[in-house]
DNA sequence: GAGAGCCTGGAGAGCGCTCTCCGACCGCTG
DNA sequence: CAGCGGTCGGAGAGCGCTCTCCAGGCTCTC
């Protein structure tokens, strides 16, 4: 079943030769490969089997200088424009599994269509420059961009120098680009339902940082949701979204509220550290202390006990940002769009 | 200090506008841009300016088409052809942060030189074709290839159809091909050193799987290394290089040998299981059972103790595989050649 | 002071492809 | 049988760039 042409090295087999070898002319042969107008089933077979015979090759840059595409889409994971060096290298990010779920998503959509992402981290001003050098350059027709900061420039950049984006999360600043998100209200919601079902009634709750739409979202929403539940009053401890920043969010609150019986972590790599921080002051989860985390990362599997968790469906909306991203290429023009997605309860033994 | 020219829009000046707007000839411009040959420093100091009014961004396509260099690299995450589909999305692998870490290399490697790479996900066998058509279609100069398993037929592919490219570790059949690995068997001797060195006289060990180099060689080299030490029995037990697999081979080992003080894990994510296993069982860790485990990933420093692990130089490794590779691209007849790093035990809590 | 040789800039030929325009040929109708 | 619309293949002009070749002017040497 595999074709192996004698001459497979390098490739230097034009359309001209495949034309020749078929007995048409080169742009018969063009319009064979591209399906473009009617073309006689038996010429298209004669070029079909030139180009199977001659081992061509389409010569992606002699296509894209014509269309003007290039057929490529980049992926930049973007950070704030004022961070530390805390990391000295790029990419450390891919230590949250979510972001593999996203990179996954993303892949799973496009390489169906022969598309496969250029990978870019922002992570600094200079390189949002670099970034966008690229991309003008016509590396990619469009970015998809997942930003690990609010306060990310990279959005308001891509709109200024008109190249196609779409965001995985709304901005934190209101901008015309297009976006996926989950609705992080309803998920908290989901969270505060759950607890109080389960009978909790001294709840806290740990948050991602305030300045970041998810981490505002999913604290009023808690709140808001277990205020209609009665519960006025919900203490609450601001993390980073860092397994680190929630172990000490769960030590800090531990201390000022001994007697909590129930806690919605904003993430779950930081409902792992608090997990670690219930243990070391000697509480039994769930027994003593309920936890419900966000996001179902694989974090929340790995953790003793798994944690009950809010579910994003993050492959679908990774998908559907890739599809999302097509269309405004496919017709430049178009008004940005954004699309919410519903989240779920993966119910554990954690809560 | 930014510029933004009026015409930004798109991007249709080309070289000609540029030489026209610095009276010079298009040549010459090209020959500023790419520093080829002297040029009259007043003369370059002209066109710079020309460019910069003009807002010029060179053509990528126009230009690989002459050069027949893309400039890009695919980075390739593989895994053998043979597997279930137990992944619904492609990606998964980046629930390990071990990749995260070889990507944050890479391109820590790559960036400053103007180059992204193109990620792809090759997990069966006909996306193995598909990766490869992609390459020969002159997608990519070259690929940085990370394979998950053993006998993953991708690196035979790729020296087959003549696609420069270098492996993260060493390809479990003797193939033509560059590639960079760890000095496993020393890291493991590193291991049984200090297991001893800490006075543990029944030690055990958790292997990764056999038919993989890194598997083997780990093994190995750690029953060697305790031989040397006057073990000449290490009870051994076989895993995945997965959370569960580690847990599961850690409560065999404690079934058949409840008596070990000591284990050498073959890596983090295995470790971090035993540990779950071994406080399942009442054990101690680092008093009843000393951990050491493989890799320092970002396991390493979650778990409880942090785990006393040993580290590859894997940015370090990754930055070579990719200045490995634009070295084969530069010089294409260039034969393979690997370079192997020397791991170094990080000492911390577990052991 | 003149010839040789070097240095610098310009002209122009493609790289491989797409796509518009055009012409040939078909079947149909009056 | 002539005329007409429709279908389908071919010719050719670029897309924007690099790079070889060549010409002109300079310095240097004898």
């Amino acid at each position: 079943m595999r074709q192996d042409p004698s001459p497979s090295s390098g490739s230097s087999i034009t359309l001209e030769d495949v034309a020749r070898a078929a007995g048409v002319s080169r742009s018969t042969v063009s319009r064979v490969i591209n399906g473009i107008r009617n073309v006689d089933p038996a010429i298209q077979e004669t070029v079909r089997r030139a180009i199977a015979t001659t081992g061509y090759v389409p010569n992606h840059a002699a296509r894209s200088l014509v269309t003007r595409r290039t057929g490529a889409i980049a992926l930049v994971v973007s950070g704030a424009g004022g961070e530390g060096a805390d990391a000295p290298f790029p990419g450390q990010v891919f230590a949250d599994p979510f972001f593999g779920r996203v990179v996954g998503g993303i892949v799973g959509f496009l390489r169906p269509r022969g598309i496969h992402p250029i990978l870019m981290f922002a992570e600094s001003a200079e390189i949002h420059a670099q970034v966008l050098t690229h991309l003008r350059h016509g590396n990619a027709d469009g970015a998809l961009l997942v930003s690990t900061h609010a306060a990310d420039p990279l959005p308001r950049l891509l709109v200024e120098a008109r190249v196609p984006a779409v965001l995985f999360a709304r901005p934190a600043e209101p901008i015309p680009i297009s976006y996926v998100d989950v609705d992080h209200r309803a998920g908290a919601k989901l969270a505060a339902d759950h607890l109080v079902s389960r009978g909790r009634h001294r709840v806290a709750t740990i948050s991602g940082p305030l300045d970041v739409p998810a981490g505002q979202s999913r604290l009023t929403g808690f709140l808001d949701a277990m205020a209609a539940h009665g519960h006025a009053y919900v203490p609450h401890a601001e993390g980073g979204f860092t397994h680190h920043s929630g172990e000490a969010a769960m030590e800090r609150l531990l201390d000022e509220h001994p007697g909590l019986d129930g806690v919605f972590v904003a993430n779950d790599l930081m409902a792992q550290g608090a997990l670690v921080a219930l243990r070391h002051h000697g509480r039994r989860v769930p027994e003593d202390v309920a936890v419900v985390g966000f996001d179902d990362s694989s974090a929340a599997t790995a953790c003793r006990p798994p944690l009950t968790t809010v579910r994003h469906p993050v492959e679908d909306m990774a998908g559907e940002m890739a599809r999302m991203l097509l269309t405004h290429i496919e017709q430049p023009g178009r008004p940005a769009t954004s699309k919410i997605f519903d989240p779920v309860l993966v119910v554990r033994d954690s809560a």
